[in-house]
DNA sequence: GCCGTTTTCGGCCCGACTGTTTTCAGTCG
């Protein structure tokens, strides 16, 4: 609608429908024409629309815009700085429909004459383009390993005869994939010919393909589909070498073998074997990276990995206070059924406007009914937070009274994200050195595959979170998995805590715990080491304890 | 397109930033 020039206020109209929409408990499936005009923002057009979708499973009006525009268009909707208004003026004006042809043109200075355009946006478009084209058909976690189960599942179920695994990348969890890697056994391989080719949702790449390895594509998401092929008494041996990274492999063992070479001695039963042959502990597939898994194997200190089950409550919260989309109570209730001892609420500070962000006097509304709740909901219990906005300088957007009057508080940056490094640095330093800090929210503010993280010198950061006794978050969001692993672990050297935060704006959301426990493990986070693995009781003492620390600073 | 009433049409969330512009439009969180 934006790009075709439709009202702005029938847009925002959409947009705040979509939003109520998302909210409601209701089926809407299952609802009239009338019922659909009782939910708010949904009036008589929008009802019908809902009901055509109901009755059709499509929508015309959708269908009839969607093959108006180019994909290349589509994709350029994804550019970040880059919003409908300036894309529709590259369309219309240039008639470029690729992101390919978007940095031709930019190369040839043509974006930049555009009215409303100048040299410096023309140099970030082209970096965008770039940034987009290099992302393209790779797969956020989440739907790798989603779209990774349902093959291995269809594939498992052609024969008895297969024997079939998830490999590579996405068996070592990492945050983005390209491709989405399977391992087959089998001695029917036409089955699986058959079963690539025939699969609506599958292009099977014949051409590509060959007798050790078949390539397919996910046709809805782009995603790039490679099954390696092998005999079933090498399924091990193959399933090792799939998983590892080359560095894994190539590492130089007692002997000054590597792991490539004892794979071609002989067939093994197990990935267990293997290591012991090598006269190493069992390395979790999420370790094999070749970074740091070795100094633990070597000297016996092998880390117990966190568990999902060993967390016992979920901090970085957002509800209807803010712009999440279920009441706190509701928030809390759903929380406690999954089994958790605590939830702690962090809904946006004042400053987050457009998130609603809670001013004073709503913060002690908030409080007052988490009182009540507390009161009834047994010995589950919710803690008072707030995700405080970092502001430029690196100051809280609260005076210390008020930020003594929550338990903990989860510090973001949500406003300026192009700093330069030594500015960004410093002004998160200086959130860290608030005395009133609990925790560092989503370090980087990179949303993989759509937005680069702002620059940081992440030493630096962590270190003054050794300092000054800040936890880390691992912002679980599939989109996030913010701090990145790679710098969790020197965090964990350092003694820094990790606390594993969903940042759920709906009740679903919690279960997004699981990412951030999978980004963790590679880098060797343990229970030990992860504040939200701590009881209710334990977790008390320690936010009081950071609080009168606070006060006494203050 | 929706809402709410001053019941028939006017107003629609907002503050900050950026890169343009020469006073503001577009984008973002």
């Amino acid at each position: 609608m934006e790009l075709f020039g439709e009202n702005d206020f029938k847009i925002k109209s959409y947009n705040s429908a979509v939003f109520n929409l998302e909210k409601t408990e209701k089926r809407l499936a299952d609802l009239s024409l009338d019922q659909l005009e009782e939910i708010e923002g949904v009036g008589k057009s929008i009802a019908k629309i809902i009901d055509e979708i109901n009755r059709t499973q499509s929508l015309g009006y959708y269908e009839e815009m969607l093959s108006k525009t180019p994909a290349g268009i589509l994709e350029m909707m994804k550019l970040s700085g880059f919003g409908p208004k300036k894309i529709k003026l590259i369309w219309e004006q240039l008639k470029i429909e690729t992101l390919e042809d978007l940095i031709t043109a930019c190369e040839a200075n043509k974006v930049a004459a555009l009215k409303g355009f100048g040299d410096k946006t023309q140099e970030k478009l082209k970096e965008s383009a770039s940034f987009l084209i290099q992302n393209r058909y790779y797969l956020h976690y989440r739907e790798a390993e989603k779209l990774g189960k349902i093959l291995v599942e269809d594939i498992q179920g052609l024969s008895d005869n297969i024997k079939v695994s998830l490999t590579g990348e996405v068996r070592r969890k990492m945050e983005v994939i390209k491709p989405v890697e399977l391992l087959v056994a089998t001695t029917e391989v036409a089955k699986l010919r058959d079963y690539l080719r025939d699969a609506e949702e599958l292009e099977f790449l014949e051409k590509q393909s060959g007798p050790r390895n078949l390539k397919a594509i996910h046709l809805s998401s782009g995603a790039e589909i490679s099954i390696h092929l092998c005999k079933p008494e090498q399924f091990v041996n193959e399933l090792f070498r799939t998983t590892a990274s080359p560095l894994h492999l190539s590492y130089a063992l007692e002997g000054n073998q590597s792991f490539t070479q004892l794979l071609k001695e002989k067939n093994y039963d197990s990935e267990e074997a293997i290591y012991s042959a090598a006269e190493l502990p069992f390395i979790a597939p999420e370790l094999r990276e070749g970074l740091w898994e070795f100094d633990w194997a070597k000297s016996k200190k092998m880390p117990e990995l966190l568990e999902v089950s060993e967390l016992k409550g979920v901090l970085h919260n957002h509800s209807t206070y803010s712009d999440g989309a279920h009441s706190l109570e509701a928030m809390a209730q759903y929380c406690k059924e999954l089994g958790y001892e605590y939830l702690g609420i962090s809904d946006h500070s004042k400053t987050a406007a457009y998130a609603n962000g809670l001013q004073e006097f709503r913060i002690k509304e908030q409080h007052k009914e988490i009182d009540l709740l507390n009161e009834k909901m047994g010995d589950f219990r919710i803690f008072k937070g707030i995700e405080s906005d970092i502001l430029g300088d690196g100051s809280l957007d609260y005076s210390d009274d008020v930020l003594a009057s929550f338990d903990f508080i989860v510090a973001s940056i949500h406003s300026q994200l192009n700093m330069d490094e030594k500015t960004a640095t410093n002004r998160l330093i200086k959130a860290i050195a608030n005395p009133f800090t609990t925790i560092l929210g989503h370090p980087t503010g990179r949303l993989l595959l759509q937005r680069q993280a702002y620059p940081i010198n992440h030493k630096a950061v962590i270190d003054a979170c050794a300092e000054y006794g800040v936890v880390i978050e691992i912002n679980a969001h599939p989109y996030r998995l913010d701090l990145d692993w790679r710098h969790v672990h020197y965090a964990l050297e350092k003694g820094v805590m990790i606390s594993v935060n969903p940042d759920a704006h709906e009740k679903a959301g919690y279960h997004d715990m699981y990412f951030g426990v999978c980004v963790g493990r590679k880098a060797g986070l343990t229970a030990e080491q992860t504040i939200n693995a701590l009881s209710r009781s334990e977790i008390e003492k320690y936010f009081e304890k950071r609080k009168q620390q606070a006060l006494s600073k203050a």
